[in-house]
DNA sequence: TGAAATGTTGGGGCG
DNA sequence: ACGCCCCAACATTTC
């Protein structure tokens, strides 16, 4: 690839959500040629860009502290500032006489078109400025249909992504970094408060290791062990069978590309192993669909929906987002969201269904509560999926697929364990009743029948409800 | 990456 | 022994 990197001037590293050493494009070009490098993080408050989630802070807290010990260790740095990226850039080259801006892509509205003014008013300057992608496997314009347009299913866009990728390949870290003469003037994390304080309510999050050596821990250990079997135990959520990579790959500490490249070489079966990268591939899928439908974050992928008529309904949504629904699976895993910042998939597609179609909330409401409580919180992923289980999306599921909480519960989670772990009141309730605690006899459940609500809607009402006013919509 | 209603089949109880 | 009914088990269709 061609760099033209302006001279001998430093050049700045703007990171953003590509927190790693290795696999990085825009890192490994800044440090091969040579030059002075500057890292530099932005806690961007550009107007228009979504701000992060309060679990998502929490995360990139520990995040940049990973970043900032390995740059550390290269005799680096990693400045940080906060402000609007584009006059912080605008600052901070004026105090380093950086002539040149490398970073890495996104693909959604708003930080294209941030960057694009930025790319201008750089270009402008003087200051010569590149982009690379470190974020996915095929960029979204980059994968297309006979007819030149995006796909708009997700198989025949993955038969076609996969196809253009026999040689993928991740990039090491860089061995050495060089430091300017002068360092620009770093505001400290520590100050930032990204911590929760007066409560700190992320006690339960010490599951988590955030930070490039933490990812790569955890697919390795994904890869050597739970992919066995990942396609049959993936659904079950009290088995430890996912990956769990998801907040690592949201922040960029692990990219796809190295995923694909270790998955490709893990000692186990290929079908096991394609079951998994289809699964990056829905990452790639919601990035591509969001990229091409840029409203994607506020309006329906499919504008028959945007007459429907969603339920007000505050104490149905405060009941979801506390776990006090009545139905074991949808609490456990409201219950687990908070007290996690993470969800298992199975049980992420069962609440939202529940929101959306039986209390027939906005999935924008939905989509809002998981941005501030999930640590993997993702755009084109959060937005894609709400769509998808609305029905309002690409290759959404179609408006009579309402799953049964009870039916999802004695499938998923047979013995109950998942219930057990994050509703502790029904721990003693026997396996056959556990996802439908209103039908055991009283004598069985004293302490339970006091503490767990009843039920907020019933469940074949509601579904019916639900049915009629997925009818009404035109072309469904 | 559903669920429920409806239809079909076949074994067993029973008059 | 036979037909009839019941119903579980499975398949199909409908929402």
């Amino acid at each position: 690839m061609r760099i033209d990197t302006g001279g001998d001037g430093p050049i700045l590293v703007w990171f953003r959500k590509d927190l790693r050493l290795a696999d990085n494009p825009a890192l490994s070009h800044a440090a091969r040629s040579g030059r002075p490098v500057i890292p530099l993080y932005i806690l961007d408050e550009t107007p228009g860009v979504r701000p992060m989630g309060a679990a998502s802070l929490w995360w990139l807290d520990k995040s940049l502290k990973a970043l900032a010990e390995s740059l550390e260790a290269l005799d680096s740095k990693l400045i940080l500032r906060r402000g609007e990226a584009q006059a912080v850039l605008d600052d901070v080259i004026a105090h380093s006489g950086a002539t040149c801006v490398l970073w890495n892509r996104l693909y959604d509205a708003a930080s294209i078109d941030r960057d694009t003014d930025i790319k201008a008013r750089l270009k402008d300057n003087d200051v010569d400025c590149q982009s690379f992608n470190a974020g996915l496997l095929n960029e979204p314009w980059t994968v297309q249909n006979g007819s030149g347009q995006p796909y708009k299913v997700f198989t025949p866009y993955w038969r076609a992504a996969r196809e253009q990728l026999h040689h993928v390949d991740a990039e090491a870290a860089p061995k050495a970094v060089k430091s300017p003469d002068k360092w620009p003037h770093s505001e400290s994390l520590r100050g930032w408060g990204l911590h929760p304080a007066k409560p700190d309510w992320s006690k339960g999050f010490d599951e988590w290791t955030p930070g490039e050596a933490g990812a790569l821990e955890r697919l390795d250990d994904f890869l050597s062990g739970p992919i066995d079997g990942y396609g049959e135990k993936r659904d079950i959520p009290s088995a430890p069978a996912t990956s769990r990579l998801s907040p690592h790959l949201h922040f960029g500490e692990i990219g796809p590309r190295q995923i694909w490249v270790a998955a490709r070489n893990a000692d186990t079966s290929a079908g096991e192993v394609e079951k998994f990268l289809s699964e990056v591939g829905w990452r790639e899928f919601n990035h591509s669909i969001l990229f091409h439908n840029p409203d994607l974050p506020k309006a329906n992928f499919r504008p028959e929906f945007d007459g429907f008529g969603w339920v007000k309904d505050h104490a149905s949504f405060e009941a979801w987002t506390r776990g006090e629904t009545g139905y074991p699976i949808v609490d456990a895993g409201m219950r687990e969201l908070w007290a996690t910042g993470f969800m298992h998939n199975r049980v992420r597609m069962i609440v939202a269904s529940f929101l959306i179609k039986h209390l027939l909330i906005d999935w924008r409401e939905g989509e809002a509560w998981f941005w501030d409580t999930l640590l993997d919180a993702d755009l084109p992923n959060n937005v894609g999926n709400w769509q998808w289980v609305a029905g309002s999306g690409a290759d959404a599921a179609p408006y009579f697929r309402i799953f049964n909480p009870i039916a999802q519960g004695e499938k998923f989670d047979p013995r109950g364990d998942y219930v057990r772990r994050w509703v502790p009141e029904l721990a003693s309730l026997p396996d056959k009743v556990i996802h439908s605690p209103w039908t055991a006899p009283a004598h069985l459940t004293p302490a339970a029948k006091r503490t767990y609500a009843r039920p907020i809607v019933d469940h074949g009402q509601a579904r019916q409800r639900a049915l009629a006013a997925y009818q009404n919509l035109k072309g469904v």
